[in-house]
DNA sequence: ACTGATCTTTACGTTCACGTCAATTTCACA
DNA sequence: TGTGAAATTGACGTGAACGTAAAGATCAGT
């Protein structure tokens, strides 16, 4: 039922990237260290992983942000990942479960932020691209009618 | 009546950057070498080439391509130039006329093909992290009448 | 137990996008 | 006409984000 882990080599692949990029990003704490490995042994991963690094290069693409400004914003998600499983033990005290949900709100809200203002800037890009490719239609199809004037 | 030159410091400063970088991006042929200057004298611009380079900065950070990716998405935007001038001069066939017109909105359309993909992917983002933090105040807000179940 | 493919660490190399001297020159202004 | 601030080219330096080569270790399959 355990599903087969895989090697650095074969995440890279499905990941679209490189074995050394996997490496670097664990060196620098992008990513979690590979767990419970000793030292020169194989690094092994699961799919939960995999999929880690697939949001961490989806957000570098879309954020164009430095890694080490995305790893601020996942220790965030790193963060809401704790509170999870902090929270599915259900001993936890009702005063640290509502601190541990509006910490991890404040990080949602982070981001959103970034994101909301990218979007924002770029769906305003889009329109003044719209409007032009307008002005030109019209002088294409004002050629069409040339006698109307 | 014609606006007061400015160097290449004043330029910086207005659009928040430094003059090595503009120099840097003339080099490469980002912009437009400074209109008619012998080398060795100072580099004068107007408000025009100023917008232009506040133009390639906004494009540099919102799609986050590299250097040479902008210059080539950036020779549409100078054809599109050419273009309206020519147009200007009212003398042109009208079949150049239409070749002019329809080479520039191809030009257009790649732009716009890459920023509505950019603005699709950041506002799925945008969406699911909204979705997120629903649940999490949901969360909350259960907390304030536990009583309820 | 062997073997070839893959992985390990270490370390130096590379590209991009500028930063930073340095020596000289140009410019606006008194 | 001098003078200080800002600009010129040229060259080397730098941080980020990896690439690449080397020497050895580990792993999956026979």
């Amino acid at each position: 039922m355990t599903a087969a882990p895989m090697r650095i080599g074969d995440v890279a692949r499905l990941a679209g990237t490189t074995p050394r990029t996997i490496r670097y990003y664990e060196e620098i704490g992008l990513l979690p260290d590979a767990p419970a490995r000793p030292s020169g042994q194989h690094r092994l991963y699961s799919t939960k992983e995999l999929e880690r690094l697939r949001e961490v290069m989806r957000l570098k693409h879309l954020l164009g942000v430095s890694l080490e400004e995305l790893k601020t914003l996942l220790s965030a998600e790193e963060a809401r990942a704790t509170v999870r499983a902090r929270l599915r033990e259900e001993d936890v005290h009702p005063e640290r479960r509502r601190e541990l949900l509006s910490e991890s709100l404040g990080h949602i809200d982070r981001q959103l932020e970034l994101v909301e203002h990218r979007a924002a800037e770029l769906s305003k890009l889009q329109e003044e691209l719209t409007q032009t490719r307008r002005r030109v239609r019209k002088l294409l199809r004002e050629m069409d009618v040339p006698a109307q004037v």
